[in-house]
DNA sequence: TTTTGTATTATGTTATACATATAAAGATAT
DNA sequence: ATATCTTTATATGTATAACATAATACAAAA
C-alpha cells in the first residue's frame, strides 16, 4: 500500500471571523449592494449569523480597514468606494518592506514613467505645458545659481508629468512611491552622478518638455529612456535572489 | 464685535482605536522593530496604554488586516512583511470600484505593458523564450482550427511577459488586474475587433516574440504600442468627468 | 422661524469569563 | 539517549452584558 498525502486536504482552519467575513462578502454580492447602500446593524448581523457581536465587529472592522465600509454613530454603516492606493500607503508607512520589495517598487516606477507617454500626449493641455515650463525654468535658474542638484525639482517635474496623465490612481501611486524612490536614490553609490550616458548626452527636463510640446509619444519614450538611463543601468544589473 | 469662526480649529475627533494605532506605529518605530520581531501581548499593551483589551485588539486587527502583523495562539504576534498587492486585491474583490477607478486601472495596465520592455530584455532567458514560443504556437494552431478568438491565449502570452520581468510585485499586480481587464474587454462595443490599425497591419504575438528574440527594447515598445492600439484608441478618447 | 433642549439609537468602549490552539515542559516508552 | 506521547501553561479567540458617546429626530421655547 502506497501512502500518498497529496490526495488528502487539510480541513479548513478558518476562524469564526474569517467565516463571517466570507458570509458578509456573499451577502453584499447576493443583494447586489452598491456604493452608498447601508447595511444592517451589528446586532442584526450577530443574530442572523448566530455569533456574538464581537465577531461581527471584527469582521466589519476588517472591511472598514480596507475601506469597503464606513461607520457612523447612530447612523450605522454604509458601503464606500475603497481607496485602493490607501492600503498600499498604510503598509508602506510601517517601513517593513524588504530590500526585494523596494527594488520591485523602484522598477515599477521606472516602468510607469516609460509607459505613460501616450497618455501624456493624449491628455496634455496648454496650462500643463505652461506649468511644466515654469518648473523647468525655475530649476534652470536655481541650478545656475547654486550648482546644487536638488531632488525638489526632480520631484516637481516628474510629479507634474503624472498629473498630466489625468489618472488619479496613477498620480496617487507615484506620490506614495516617492519615498521609496528617494530611499534608493539616497543610497546611490558615490560617483553615480558622473554617469556616462551611452548616447553621449543627457536628456534634460527641458528636452523632455520640448518633445512634449512639439514631438510625439515615441520620441518622448526614447528621450525618457535616456533621461532615466542611470537608474535603469543600476537596476538592470542587480541580480535578484 | 465681529464673529469670526475661521480662527478656531475643530478639536480632533479621533477614536480611541485611532489613537492607539498611532501609538503602536510610534512604538514600532522607536524600538526599531523589524520583520520577525515579536511584540508584547494584548494585555500588556492594554495595561501600558490604559485602555481595554478590546481597543487594543481592534487596533491590532487593523494591522493584521493590512498584513503588518500576524498572530498565533499562545505564541503571540510578530511583525511580518506586508503584502502590498494583497490589500489591493481584497478591495477589488468587493466589486465596489466605480467606473472611473476601473478606467484608471485599465490605463495602468497599458502603461505597464508599454513600460516594461527594458526589463524584459534585461531579464529574459532561453527558457522564457521557449515557453513563449510554445504559447504562441499553441495559439496559432487553435486559432487556425476554430477561428475563435480566445482570451485564454491573450492571458497566457501577456502573463508570461510579466513573468519574464522577474518582478514579483509586478507579476502579482497584473494577476489582480486581469479581472478588470476582462471586464473592460467584455464590455467592448461591437465591431471593436474589426479595428483598423493606423499602420495597416497588426502586430501579433508571434511578431512580439520575434522581436524579443532578435530585436531591442525600443522596437519592442513600438511593436507593443501597435499591438495594444485598439485599447489605446478606445481609452484615449474617453473624456473623464 | 430659529434656536435650544431632550430622547433615542447604533456604534464605541469597558469588563469579565470562558474556549481553543499550541508551544513548552515533563513523562513514558523504545 | 532518542523519540513519542501526555500534560500544562498561556496568548489569542469568542461570548455576554453593561455603559459611554455622538448623531439624529423631534419637541419645546424664544
Amino acid at each position: 500500500m502506497k501512502s500518498n498525502l497529496d490526495n488528502i486536504t487539510p480541513l479548513e482552519n478558518l476562524s469564526l471571523v474569517d467565516k463571517v467575513e466570507m458570509r458578509l462578502k456573499e451577502y453584499f454580492k447576493v443583494n447586489n449592494l452598491k456604493i452608498g447602500d447601508s447595511i444592517p446593524k451589528e446586532l442584526e448581523f450577530a443574530e442572523a449569523l448566530g455569533v456574538s457581536r464581537t465577531v461581527i465587529r471584527e469582521a466589519l472592522l476588517r472591511l472598514r480597514t480596507i475601506g469597503v465600509i464606513e461607520s457612523k454613530k447612530r447612523k450605522g454603516m454604509v458601503l464606500t468606494q475603497p481607496d485602493i492606493v490607501q492600503n498600499f500607503e498604510k503598509a508602506i508607512e510601517y517601513n517593513l518592506l524588504g530590500e526585494e520589495a523596494l527594488i520591485d517598487i523602484f522598477e515599477l516606477r521606472l516602468i510607469l514613467e516609460m509607459g505613460m507617454a501616450d497618455l501624456l500626449f493624449a491628455r496634455k493641455t496648454e496650462e500643463d505645458i505652461e506649468d511644466l515650463d515654469k518648473i523647468v525654468s525655475k530649476q534652470e535658474k536655481e541650478e545656475n545659481d547654486t550648482t546644487f542638484f536638488s531632488l525638489k525639482h526632480e520631484i516637481a517635474f516628474h510629479g507634474k508629468l503624472y498629473e498630466l496623465s489625468n489618472n488619479t490612481t496613477l498620480k496617487r501611486f507615484q506620490d506614495l512611491l516617492l519615498p521609496v524612490f528617494n530611499y534608493v536614490h539616497d543610497n546611490m553609490p558615490e560617483g553615480a552622478k558622473d554617469f556616462k550616458y551611452s548616447k553621449g548626452e543627457f536628456v534634460t527636463h527641458r528636452d523632455l518638455l520640448n518633445i512634449l510640446k512639439n514631438g510625439d509619444a515615441q520620441s518622448f519614450r526614447e528621450a525618457m529612456r535616456n533621461h532615466l538611463e542611470p537608474h535603469f543601468d543600476r537596476i538592470l544589473h542587480i541580480v535578484k535572489s
